[in-house]
DNA sequence: ATGAAAGCGCTAACAT
DNA sequence: ATGTTAGCGCTTTCAT
């Protein structure tokens, strides 16, 4: 029951309703408030919020008593002001949609606040932003350790804090100051080409992801190692550079196919270039798997729906937020302790990109 | 290039290196060391880092130095602490994950830190969570203003604290003290089957979400809104509940099937299920969109990359986002303005689930 | 076991 | 135009 009028189609503010019911007269009440209807110091109440050590029963539960009378409770900021901690940690990445990141910072916050840290998140599109958002988070001590996802996408890591502890997230750092969690994209590279490999493909394509960032080598040195490893001899004219996107994989596929290239595997960086890709072979009149067998990475939500389902690199991005939250939290207890780089696994999902009539193992949603 | 040592496949702590380029001596600079430096009171400090009134261009100058050799940043935590206010905001969301509700974070952030603000955002998969995070935001007073994904998935909407602004997001409120964003769901259940009735589509099966939730029930008011204007008489046996899930879209299609249900169109409550229902469709030897028509709702990312791609309605959920920010913003400015209901337009994408051949407009990636 | 005093780093309200 | 005095709500000494 909505009590809204309408106005529909259009969009945009629809009607404004009785009364915003006043909201409480921005209830101030202190530990002073507490101390007073208790009779006791503001200095027992603190104590007592703190479950501190020397406080008679007897006191301690006439000051309960009261805190629940008044509704009272502590005010986080004064608190970490006297401390000088705001139990807040910050998480910058390119953007807040793409699922990988989503799912890391779903599961760092679960872990922060789990250790009773809360997690601001910010996305940094460029790197002017992303100095902008360290002053604000960092130099104004918003803030008690950073997250970075994707720190070599640009410039930005040129730009990090000495102030607070910092985890990278999906790449390894390239000093010891920092603290990283990543994949081990390599790994995986070698995994999904091992996998066509095994399938008797020899000439196997690869689409990559943009130049610059650490992923797309590791994941193609995970690529060149396994064709290595088989001695077959890797065919410059098959890499294709992408930039992530479906479109890409997509216009990589397309390029191939006009330069004439014949491969019967295809690896393709993530899972949007893999399933770009497998659209541009179809139109080419070129069926997956029987003539191309492709393999994808991530596992990207729904990844098992599309036709045929992908053949991909399965990651654990919520551990991955969890183990960068962890990170931090020992570096704020142990300010010394020195930088940790920590690895991942991942693990190859076989669907029908690559095993025609393969029943499928699960349809995860 | 990275420092670790390995320790692949097996993942986990890799390795640990060198000293951590021990931080900076927790830079405690403060307003009265800036005033120190420059020769005048703190107070003129304050003036001049808050772009106040008068301050002579000349001290102005100095402090500015100091400031500068210094390098000296206001300690955002004292300050909001003097002024009562902490310049940030909180959205609870059931997960961080899902695109929608991740698209809607991104967009409020953006919006928010425009104007000054920061977001904090948190999931709360249930009620507990709710109430425990509600403490942890609201009453220790961390947050000015609260957004809420999704506030009728449960009985979170009965713990809402009454200290701050808050905005619904995803639901209409259904109390007029709170502010609302969302959908025009209605509109695009009709206009989803509307379109389903133009390419004389009569029996229309319907895939909902969760009963509990208002908008299954507004999306199913507009299927059934669009029938009973083109004079169909809905059958009830053409509706099944479903929970998001393609599983449960897959799920629902076989006990229509199973039923022996004879349906041409069918409209689900979300890409997802549409997905789910279109390979049990194919399962059941029926092909889309010859047999079956098939619209979902959401227009999720790579919806034009499945096979065949996906009809649905379109949204901004960025935008979605912006505009809750906003109301938030305008809340905070004035606490007695009253709760705004704001709805969301919509759009019908007709892609090849509906229309064989037809030359795809784009493929949003 | 409890209280009093001082201060976290800043801003607001009065001085001058 | 600039300085002085009080706090904001809490914690941390140090007394008692």
């Amino acid at each position: 029951m909505c009590y809204y009028v309408t106005g529909h189609m259009t969009g945009h503010i629809v009607s404004i309703i009785e009364f915003s019911g006043k909201r409480m007269p921005k209830s101030r009440i202190t530990i002073r408030d507490v101390a007073a209807r208790a009779g006791v110091s503001h200095q027992t109440v603190s104590r007592v919020i703190n479950a501190s050590e020397r406080v008679s029963p007897d006191t301690r539960l006439r000051v309960e008593q009261a805190i629940r009378d008044l509704g009272y409770a502590p005010n986080a900021i004064a608190r970490y002001m006297a401390k000088g901690s705001t139990r807040t940690f910050a998480c910058i990445a390119p953007n807040l949609t793409d699922f990988t990141f989503a799912s890391i910072i779903d599961g760092a916050e679960m872990k922060a606040r789990q250790n009773g840290y809360f997690l601001m998140s910010a996305s940094a599109s460029d790197v002017d932003i992303f100095k902008n958002l360290i002053v604000q988070l960092v130099d104004s001590r918003r803030t008690e350790g950073l997250m970075v996802i994707n720190p070599y996408i640009d410039d930005r890591h040129l730009h990090l804090p000495p102030q607070v502890p910092i985890v990278f997230l999906g790449a390894c750092a390239h000093s010891g100051r920092f603290n990283s969690v990543f994949l081990d994209e390599e790994e995986g590279g070698r995994l999904a080409v091992q996998h066509l490999l095994d399938l008797n493909h020899k000439r196997i394509a690869h689409i990559t992801g943009p130049r610059r960032e650490d992923c797309t080598l590791n994941r193609k040195a995970g690529y060149l190692s396994a064709l290595l490893q088989a001695e077959v001899e890797p065919d410059p004219d098959l890499i294709v550079e992408g930039d992530w996107s479906a479109t890409s994989g997509y216009r990589a596929v397309k390029q191939l196919i006009n330069q004439g290239q014949r491969f019967t595997g295809l690896f393709a960086q993530n899972d949007r270039m893999a399933v770009g890709a497998i659209k541009a072979l179809r139109e080419s009149g070129l069926s997956v798997p029987e003539d191309v067998a492709v393999v994808g990475f991530d596992d990207m939500p729904l990844a098992s729906y599309f036709d045929p389902s992908l053949t991909t690199i399965r990651q654990d991005m919520l551990s991955l937020g969890k183990a960068a939250a962890l990170l931090l939290l020992n570096a704020v207890k142990d300010p010394d302790s020195p930088g940790v780089q920590q690895k991942m696994p991942v693990e190859l999902v076989i669907r029908s990109s690559t095993a025609p009539n393969r029943q499928e193992e699960e349809n995860p949603d």
